[in-house]
Formats: C-alpha cells, sequence, structure tokens
DNA sequence: CAGTACTCTGCGAAATGATT
DNA sequence: AATCATTTCGCAGAGTACTG
C-alpha cells in the first residue's frame, strides 16, 4: 500500500462505495416462472465487449421472478459476472433479472455513481480474477469484491473521467446499433425479393456447388511476416472481437484458410451463428481464418445475394439440420452441396447489390470506427483510473 | 430457520489429435 | 485434405453446508 495515488484521492474498500445486489434462478422445473415478459441475464447475453446490454436470451414470469431469489436490476445499474469467467461486466440498458454466477452492482449516491463505477471496475478486472479461487470454476466471493480496495478520485473528476470514456461508449453503442438497423434493412429486401417475390422461372442451385457460390478448399500460401489468425471463438455475430498474430511457420495447425475477395464465411459447428464477409473494400490480406469456418467463394454477381442468405435464421436453421457427427457436430462439404438456393436472374441481382453495397460499405466503416474507438478508449481507461492522465474538471 | 456461500455434476464449445 | 474422435476447460444449474 505504498504506492502514491494522485493528490485528493482516496483509497476505499469497493464495499464502501457500492451495493452488491445477488442473482438467481428460478426452479427450471416449473413451467409457469419462464418464457415470460422479464428478461434474465446469463453471462454469455453480456459478454461481448460492449459497455450496453439491451436484453437476455432466456425470459422469466412475474411469478419466477417472485418466487426465486432473483432480483431485478434496474436499468443503468450494473451486471458483473463473479464466477467462471470473473470479470465480464456491462451496464444495463433496460429493467432485467439475472443468474447467480453474476453480481448486479449499484454506485451508494453522493459518494460515486454507476457511470463511473463501470469504468473503475472494468479497470479492476485483473484484481477480481486473482482474487477468485475455486475447485471447478473459480468464484470471487462477495465479500472478497466488497474488500477490494480501491483508487477514487474526488466527485468531480469521477464526473470528468466518465464522461470521457461515455462519449466513446457512446458513439460506440451508437454505431453497433446503426449496423443492427442496417442488416435488419439489407434482410428486410433480401426477404421481399428473393422470398416474398421470387419469380417461378428460378431454378434452385446448389449453395456450395453453382455459379453463385462454391466451397473453399483449405489451404494457405506461403506469408512473409505476421498475420492475424481468427478462430471462430474470435468472432461474435459478424463482429472480429480477437484474433491473434502468427507467422507462417508459426501457426496452430487450424490456421489454414485464406479469405479471399468475394468470399463468405460462417462457423461449420451447429448451434453455432459467427459469420465474416469479405467483398472488394476487405483487407483479405490481414487475415488467416481458422479450418472451423466454412467459406463460399462468392462473386461481384452473387455476393450480396448469397451474404444476406447466410445472414438469415433460414439458413442457420438449414445448416443446422445438416449437421453431422456425434460429438463434434459439424456441417460437412457434402451438406453445403446440398443446401439449395434460388438462383435469380441477373438484372435483379444487379438492382440488389446496387442497394446493398453501399449498404455494406456503411455497415463495414462503422466496425472499422468501433475498433478504432474501442482502442482509443482501452488505451485511455487505465491511464485516467490510475491518474497517469488527469481530466480538467468543471467547476 | 432463512438467507447466503461454497461445492458438485453434467454438458457444451473449441482446441488438439487421429484416421480415412 | 477432409472428417471424425478425444481432450480440455468454461459455464449453468442444482446440491449442500454454513452462519446468525
Amino acid at each position: 500500500m505504498s504506492e502514491k495515488i494522485p493528490e485528493g484521492w482516496k483509497r476505499v474498500k469497493l464495499g464502501e462505495v457500492i451495493e452488491i445486489i445477488t442473482g438467481g434462478t428460478p426452479k427450471t422445473s416449473v413451467p409457469e416462472y419462464w418464457n415470460g415478459d422479464i428478461p434474465w441475464l446469463s453471462i454469455t447475453d453480456f459478454n461481448n465487449g460492449r459497455k450496453y446490454c439491451y436484453n437476455a436470451e432466456k425470459k422469466i414470469t412475474e411469478k419466477g421472478l417472485k418466487e426465486s431469489t432473483t432480483n431485478i436490476l434496474k436499468k443503468g445499474q450494473i451486471i458483473i459476472s463473479a464466477r467462471g469467467t470473473v470479470g465480464v461486466i456491462s451496464m444495463l440498458g433496460r429493467d432485467m433479472a439475472f443468474n447467480q454466477s453474476c453480481y448486479g452492482i449499484n454506485a451508494k449516491a453522493g459518494l460515486t455513481f454507476n457511470d463511473f463505477i463501470y469504468y473503475l471496475l472494468k479497470f479492476n478486472i485483473p484484481h477480481f480474477i486473482s482474487n477468485s479461487y475455486g475447485a471447478v470454476f473459480d468464484t470471487i466471493t462477495k465479500q472478497t469484491f466488497e474488500q477490494i480496495i480501491i483508487k477514487l478520485p474526488p466527485l468531480p473528476e469521477q464526473k470528468a473521467i466518465a464522461s470521457v470514456l461515455s462519449s466513446l461508449d457512446d458513439k460506440i453503442d451508437l454505431l453497433h446499433r446503426q449496423n443492427q438497423t442496417l442488416e435488419k434493412m439489407a434482410e428486410t429486401l433480401f426477404r421481399k425479393w428473393f422470398i416474398e417475390d421470387a419469380k417461378d422461372d428460378w431454378e434452385e442451385v446448389s449453395l456450395g456447388n453453382s455459379e453463385l457460390s462454391t466451397i473453399i478448399n483449405s489451404g494457405i500460401d506461403k506469408f512473409e511476416g505476421e498475420k492475424i489468425y481468427l478462430a471462430t471463438g474470435d468472432v461474435q455475430d459478424t463482429n472480429i472481437t480477437g484474433g491473434i498474430k502468427i507467422t507462417y511457420e508459426n501457426r496452430p495447425s487450424r490456421a489454414n484458410m485464406q479469405p479471399v475477395k468475394f468470399s463468405v464465411w460462417f462457423a461449420k459447428k451447429g448451434g453455432v451463428r459467427k459469420l465474416l464477409m469479405f467483398d472488394d473494400y476487405s483487407d483479405i490480406n490481414k487475415y488467416i481464418l481458422s479450418t472451423g469456418f466454412s467459406g463460399l467463394k462468392t462473386n461481384e454477381l452473387s455476393h450480396y445475394y448469397i451474404w444476406c442468405f447466410i445472414l438469415t435464421k433460414e439458413f442457420q436453421e438449414i445448416k443446422d439440420s445438416f449437421v453431422s457427427g456425434s460429438v463434434q457436430p459439424d456441417i460437412t462439404n457434402e451438406g453445403i452441396k446440398q443446401i439449395t438456393i434460388l438462383r435469380p436472374d441477373d438484372q435483379t441481382l444487379i438492382n440488389f447489390n446496387k442497394i446493398m453495397k453501399p449498404l455494406f460499405y456503411k455497415c463495414q466503416q462503422n466496425k472499422l470506427q468501433i475498433r478504432t474507438l474501442e482502442n482509443l478508449r482501452d488505451t485511455l481507461l487505465p491511464k485516467l483510473m490510475s491518474g497517469e492522465v488527469r481530466v480538467k474538471c468543471e467547476v
């Protein structure tokens, strides 16, 4: 405790400035507790690195909430995982319930506020991880959590710090939501043109083997220097969220797929939705993909049509129905060839591209901007929280 | 006894290894 | 090269022990 802290800052225990709300699970054996209107958060619902969390996969009923130990966490309060992968954190975009592997956090008024606490906790995640233990999976107990000592700036400086970081996160959130809207628009148009208004004379062709798309085989060319290896775990939905640097000589055995211009990729594993697309705006030379992905080579005419198809729920369902293998349920190349898709006329595809190309270009630009803003935020966060960089406070 | 903290069990995701 | 099998480890949920 000899480390110096900035003047005016205080060392306090986390428990002094926050209140911890515990979660719980309604009995799974009681059907009337489930499928209600109240989103019920699990770690997987917010383990995406984003600040705000708006929904949960599972939902419980009023009754389920009342008759279990589950509490409601309010919009603007914070959730942090305390078991398993400790330290996954998010701020609630609406009221939700949550399970017992997480703690709900609410700032004590007058001392601090949730927006600042969110960043403070994020900064202290290594602390939480090192204070976790357990035979089967790591756990940080409520007590340990409360005892962790943090460095707390005076309230005006807290406000200034939170304001800087929030402005970045709010912009990131806006871009994410804009992309969701763009993808939704693309899907709507795809459905209208190629499902509802499909022409009778459009033939059914194989997704894996037609003039629209063909399966990409594994194998990469020798390359100099470093590239980024993307395993399926490095992709969430349609976003790249991870990746490691590799060289040709020193790379995992599965780093054996080469993205090419006009290609569409999806995780082979059943039930998993991880999708990537490379068009003429993409930096194909930067990445090597895992053989956990299947790739389709598309072309200038078919690219956005195939991509929009891959994005649909229906493709996910069809893919899952073709999955084989008892232990590792993957779709095989044979399966991909058996999936059929309509072959629209060229003019319809050309018209579709005219709309989709700028739309997905915007989407991609947004993703780039998101990564830039995230980098900036991640660089600033530790500097601001340690007091290494100070922000001017409004008086 | 009730609420909470910790432990146990089983399943699934993903990496690695083996076989065709 | 492609597919199938095994291993490792993360995670959810249930079970149980502890505490006041």
